[in-house]
DNA sequence: CATGAATGAGGTTTCATTCAT
DNA sequence: CATGAATGAAACCTCATTCAT
């Protein structure tokens, strides 16, 4: 969806250009973003991302996607999707946001998109593309293994579990943040909590 | 926090003026969300607008605190806190927000404080104010009653309930939407749904 | 020139309003002087300026005239204008101004007045009236006693001796600020100064 | 202290966005000065003022350095400061200011700054970093000379200065407003005029 | 293709003045 | 006459987008 004269440039340029971007829209959501502020941190002219870019809601539909992606690959390179179930893959989702500082912001970048009503649409048709069946499948994996309840339907699954996951991945950024160098005994206070997150999530907050 | 002189205006006046307000920031957002139509929607001059508030965002955290009282209000007409636990609560909740087409954009407004950052905390902590111990209450109850699970302190309950129950309160609004009149059959898959999202919040996914 | 309305009103509540607005113009100049303060601080509600006053610019015309008389009568309760020249004008005059706390207001509004281009003229003519040829007369007194050269006109001796006396008052004032209680010290600096510079409007800069 | 844009912008153009702010500022004074109008005077656009100035008090304040400036390259260009008392100075600096027609705005304009107080600290700031002791250098060499009395403090003696030169200045220029061709008479009167001035400068109003 | 100056529509905010009570 | 809410014109300033170099 980025003019030609974009895909043309070196990734490495691409790339600054992209997270410039998805670090301004995320410290300042989508209006108040200004595309100077991203020429300016990315190094290129602002009439650049003219070249690149329709406007800056392209830009932002393809950070989106952009950033999809790049989370996909990442995940990819730690572990195997198609064998998991779904809570086998947010114990590794949390443990990989963990362990990815760089990608930090694309991370608060995703949530940020559903944020943003009239920009909602456009990013998820986009992201569609690549996320589209991912969660779905991994409910239906876990609904074979026998790890997900069978008596209700993917779709409303899958709203909950995102609903869960997100606000608990932001706990978790919350608690990390500042973070440099963990003692012990925070460390144990994170795994501890984590445990009980996943055992909310299966299990609920009834008894 | 808004001007003595907005106070002393007639109630239904004010109201008139707060409702405008939230239906354009539900409408657009904070940014784009323009004063001049507020008013125009109000019937009051623009310039008014700024007798009565210090500017659009003071505006804002005031509508956050009045819908907050406005939704308590309405739900303490309908049912006594004091006596209930959590799940009979929401229960309760989803059915009187059904009952409240006219407070419909007020509900949408209080989800909307999440998504501006940069409001959230004054908006929270005036909303803290009216809304504060409520649920915690309401989780207390519960442990009290044995209906939810103890083994995991109320803080990381209440951040898994609002996430679940703000959720499933948009999912609800979204098959709301554009229906007046429901069939019998609609009638029956939202109480279906509904007593899933129940089980669920209870139960959790996993099995 | 004010209306009908003001002049009913009782003394003292002329003078409390005319005061404010005198502080008004004094502390922001004309144009950021607001009305709204005016009356707040005289106490009365805006629309009642305008009940008294056509506008903005002929409440500060009246200021002038007002200001002016009422400087004259303070002035005259303390000497005789009549058998003096102009040298020993000022010598009271800086004299006087020192004695007059409550109206040191008043006297930077008179300064004031010079600084607002668009409304010198119709204050002017405003002060004319009042103060009109009493400079003219002190030089004649002083060309008759002998004081003052008689080698040039009035009129440029007036520009000339206005220039000096009221840089010389400014300077005067400067230094009194916040000065309440003073040192002997200080008062003999003042003292001195002040005679310099009686000596240097006399006998000029040259030698 | 304007912003990078403006200073790379060709030398005419800064000139001419100068000289339409000052006309507009000497015109109607800071506040009632339009943002809008300096521009359309200037040809540009209004946004592009921002592009070169922070605000319009930024816009106001470099005006005063560069007018300054101006005035005192032109100045040079007459004269050489080095080798002259005060006296000698303002004869020249009157003469000189009579044969700068396109500066008289510019001469103006300085008249004006003392007149607002709120932009006079920053406005003399910016101004001393030009004009700084070049008044005091005057002095001096006035009262190495001999022409200069010694009895009196520099400060003092630059304070008289500044409002004799500055008052006569102004009564110069409305004199010489409308006057294109001047006929002898006219001559004539205005060098007497200016005698006579700088006889009372030397030698005050006293005998 | 890169650059960064130029543009101007559009929105917020201010406040003198009016007007209904 | 007093009051203070209502009005809306007017001005500052922002920034996405265009365009000339």
């Amino acid at each position: 969806m980025p003019k030609e004269t974009f895909l043309r440039l070196r990734d490495d340029k691409q790339e600054r250009i992209l997270r410039s971007a998805i670090h301004e829209f995320v410290e300042n959501g989508f209006d108040r973003a200004k595309i100077g502020d991203i020429a300016k941190n990315a190094n290129v002219a602002t009439g650049s991302i003219y070249q690149y870019f329709q406007d800056k809601r392209e830009l932002f539909v393809y950070c989106a996607e952009w950033g999809l992606k790049v989370l996909f690959k990442k995940f990819n390179e730690h572990m195997n999707i198609a064998d998991k179930d779904i809570f086998e893959y947010l114990e590794d989702y949390l443990a990989i946001v963990k362990a990815m500082d760089k990608d930090r912001e694309v991370i608060l970048f995703m949530q940020l998109i559903e944020k943003e009503p009239s920009l909602r649409d456009d990013s998820m048709k986009a992201m569609y593309n690549v996320g589209g069946e991912h969660g779905k499948k991994l409910i239906e994996n876990g609904k074979r293994r026998g790890t997900v309840r069978t008596d209700i339907d993917d779709d409303l699954l899958m709203e909950y579990y995102t609903a869960v996951a997100e606000r608990f991945g932001m706990r978790i950024n919350r608690h990390w943040d500042f973070i440099t160098e963990m003692t012990e005994e925070q460390s144990q206070n994170i795994q501890k909590e984590f445990t009980q997150m996943l055992d909310i999530l299966k299990n609920g907050m009834g008894c």
